[in-house]
DNA sequence: ATGGTAGACCTTCTA
């Protein structure tokens, strides 16, 4: 099972560079974020003919999150539980149908610039609030795949320039601690595992050459159950999606797991 | 060079 994980940035605006993606590659289960639309603008019957069940969670102008499968979608949750006043639409969790189910998530956490403000302290309350949540899943021992644009730089290594990135909320020491706290639970880095030597990235800034000049970050994540993790068999940065015309600004980044 | 781009949208916010 290949899973599939994407920060569209506008499913309005990036339909047809997604319909080309997946008519290439045609993941068994795809993760999007940021889709930047209410679920009646969502162009569903577009993945529907390619063959993709639905379940939608998403909001006007911004965030927005959405599970593809292959198979049928079960126990759908919208939204991350411990705040009945958050209102971003950036959680949404299924069981995908198969021999051995999948629970999977689509994330997309909160980028928390800038530092200082209430938006900081929203990102790194929304991540206390992932592992609480992330505890509970675990706790059930199952396949479970937490996929998403977590807008987190794990290590240094994970982007071009260290130094450049050192006032941003997504390489904060809290930010990085955090992050680290979630795989302590028992969470595996799906890329980290595979790949081994670092150096991937999967977001490159529209701003000032960022693709050209490589000057890229690693921040889409999968984070994987034990009994997930025990079935990796692969993951792929697919790199080549940010020179396709009409680019998002991530490219999707794929697991393939043996549920055999 | 205090820059630069992209998306949603009502003029500025988010990233």
């Amino acid at each position: 099972m290949r899973i599939a994980t994407w920060n569209v940035n506008s499913i309005g605006a990036r339909l047809e560079t997604v319909l080309a993606w997946f008519r290439v590659e045609q993941p068994d289960v795809a993760c999007l974020q940021e889709i930047k639309c209410v679920d009646e603008k969502f162009p569903a019957a577009e993945f529907e003919q390619l063959g993709y069940n639905l379940a939608l969670h998403g909001q006007k102008s911004y965030n927005g999150v959405a599970l593809l499968s292959k198979t049928p979608l079960e126990d759908v949750r919208k939204g991350l539980p411990g705040d009945e006043g958050d209102d971003h639409a950036r959680y949404i969790e299924a069981v995908v149908s198969a021999a051995r189910p999948v629970r999977v998530a689509s994330i997309y956490l909160p980028n928390g610039n800038p530092i200082g403000t209430e938006k900081f302290v929203y990102k790194l309350r929304w991540m206390d609030r992932l592992a609480c949540h992330a505890g509970e899943l675990l706790a059930l021992e199952e396949p479970l795949v937490l996929a998403g644009d977590y807008n987190v730089i794990p290590e240094p290594q994970d982007c071009d320039n260290p130094a450049s990135w050192m006032g941003d909320a997504l390489f904060q020491p809290e930010t990085r601690a955090a992050f680290r706290r979630l795989r302590w639970l028992g969470l595996t880095d799906a890329y980290m595992e595979v790949d081994g030597a670092p150096g991937g990235y999967t977001f490159w800034d529209y701003q000032a050459g960022a693709w050209r000049r490589n000057h890229g970050i690693r921040i889409d994540h999968l984070l994987l159950s034990p009994q997930a993790a025990d079935r990796l068999t692969g993951v792929l940065i697919h790199r080549d999606a940010r020179g396709m015309d009409k680019p998002s600004d991530h490219v999707p980044v794929v697991a393939e797991l043996d549920l055999g």
